[in-house]
DNA sequence: CTGTTAGCGCGTTCAC
DNA sequence: GTGAACGCGCTAACAG
């Protein structure tokens, strides 16, 4: 292979071009050709048109490989999320994926399904591929995750909520506070069977804190956390169903229902169409996620505006501004969020 | 920094430790030690042991840029999608990452915004980076985008639509067919004006298509495209909804409505609830993307059942197969499409 | 402003 | 089964 990675199937232009092709080509060094593309202002204007010009001609596109390598430093960010499939990381990847891109960088994404060792395992092909920085929608993580970013020395950025024991950078909302404050809210609305519905928090942080916060949003209230008020679903429009009718038909004088996960509350409102359950007169909804759908529907429904694209962005750029070495350390910014009343409550 | 990539921040180890820190800790030379991490069958097991032994116990991450470099294969696939944030693509990138990650690949995502020049730089990005593949979700590239692949011979597979000049491997389902065979399982359950609602099509190919296999339809059927029952909109809940007013309103007899682009037909129906229009029988619906939530709703909605988790595990795979080596050439799946009849029609 | 030298960390090749 | 030499393509450091 040395020397002729000519490819079998007759595609391709059967040589890559380097830099000294260039070179030769302009008549220069190959230290020209790399400082017309990376420090542009130190070439001569003659040279560097005439370097820029040969490379347009021969379709020459620089080996980032071999840079990194020779520098340090490569122009690549990692990001894991729990599931790439959730709507609900969308619009943060945007928003992460925006930044980088007018700072030209490029983002590697991964999936750990929920799997702290399967993080790990991500994290430790980001530390192979030399990332310059690591973004984790999880706030815990495997003793070898800790120890993999900490021997690297990468920066890496938390989010999806604060982070207890943050690795270095923590960029998110307060779960725990967001389900609290919604709570009060709906008391204060003046709800007093507040029902409660979370996707499993045996397996999610993010649904431990919200229940967490709901617990103590009632104990201020004087009210005792009533296990028949309280109850958890998997994921999906038709666990927020059942989740709904269990509720109803089991805890007697339930006037509202919070449901903090994805589209439970979406799927919780289609049943009440369904069985033409009256909302909020019947039984009253408040969601955790503000997903477009909730100020459309009939009727729209409460929930809680999370900075979800921010989060990206703001992630992004903490990670950028290390990466320059402009940066604060111990960065770690709560975004907060908003509780959008609207006709379901 | 050469040989002191100590970081100022006070984190971190400190020292990135290479392949022969090992070799010398574990008492063999460096190539031993590669050959135990990529060729382990050839190395005896004591030395294997000792050697794997040895990598644990100080940590040690192989540098895949140096890798990479030496072997002039790289383990990272580039992505290209118009909008990371829209979720029909989330479904698609997901089979596409399940696949890649059980084959040790990383992906590599970006977002091009519709553009076809940001799809150029973007595709330069992935080829700079000597990206082992490309997957693109689009059939229409700017002239440098051909070159670029072609001169880079990486396989690369373009989805989202039939390709009609594939430049490659092609995995989709054709929107032509898609939106013919829709409006004619219309007229056939004796719907007599078919209202049609797109994307821009100037801006949307797939859109283009869309109306195109519509179009088609209406003719067949002996019914002369008529403009009026035609209108382009927006992506959005409330564009689908002015959409089906503005339809209902000016298209006289018109009794069902085609909505061919991504949540259009949730907002219509949603308008219709907000109106109380009943469903079908005041105005019928049928839906592009068969949503989760389209089989949840009051009435559920007719629409097409696209394979999008498939078209990406396929995309994947087929490269794979590709870079392995092992692979026919010119691929080009149709992976089809299902009409699901529900209430709405 | 431009060139020279010396690696970056690893894989390939070939010898033992 | 194991090791030495060389190079992948580029950039840092220094010299001129």
């Amino acid at each position: 292979m040395r020397g002729d990675s000519r490819r079998s199937n007759g595609r391709g232009s059967g040589q890559t071009i380097r830099m000294r092709d260039v070179a030769r080509r302009a008549d220069v060094s190959p230290m020209t050709v790399s400082r017309v593309l990376r420090d542009p202002g130190k070439v001569s204007e003659e040279t560097r048109n005439r370097v820029l010009e040969t490379i347009r001609e021969i379709g020459y596109v620089p080996n980032k490989l071999a840079g990194s390598l020779a520098s340090s430093q490569s122009n690549v960010i990692g990001l894991v999320v729990p599931s790439i499939r959730n709507s609900l990381f969308a619009d943060t990847i945007q928003g992460t994926a925006d930044v980088l891109r007018a700072a030209g960088f490029q983002l590697m994404v991964a999936d750990s399904g929920q799997s702290l060792d399967d993080e790990e395992a991500l994290v430790s092909a980001f530390v192979a591929q030399r990332v310059s920085g690591i973004i984790l929608h999880n706030t815990r993580h495997t003793d070898g995750t800790r120890e993999l970013v900490r021997r690297a020395g990468i920066p890496v950025v938390e989010t999806g909520d604060l982070a207890p024991e943050p690795l270095d950078m923590t960029v998110s909302y307060s779960n725990y506070a967001a389900a609290r404050d919604m709570t009060l809210s709906l008391a204060r609305r003046g709800y007093r069977r507040i029902g409660f519905v979370s996707l499993h928090t045996k397996e999610n942080d993010r649904a431990r804190e919200r229940r967490r916060g709901y617990v103590a949003a009632m104990k201020s209230l004087g009210r005792a956390p009533d296990p028949a008020l309280m109850t958890q679903v998997a994921s999906g429009l038709a666990a927020g169903a059942q989740a709904l009718v269990h509720l109803v038909q089991s805890a007697r004088g339930l006037d509202v229902i919070f449901f903090a996960g994805d589209v439970l509350a979406i799927g919780a409102l289609l049943e009440c169409q369904r069985r033409g359950w009256p909302v909020p007169s019947r039984i009253a909804i408040a969601s955790f996620d503000d997903l477009d759908l909730l100020q459309h529907t009939v009727p729209t429904v409460t929930s809680l505006r999370l900075p979800r694209r921010e989060i990206g962005r703001y992630s992004a750029e903490v990670l950028l501004d290390r990466i320059r070495g402009s940066s604060t350390r111990n960065v770690s910014l709560d975004l907060g969020f908003e509780i959008i009343e609207r006709e379901s409550t």
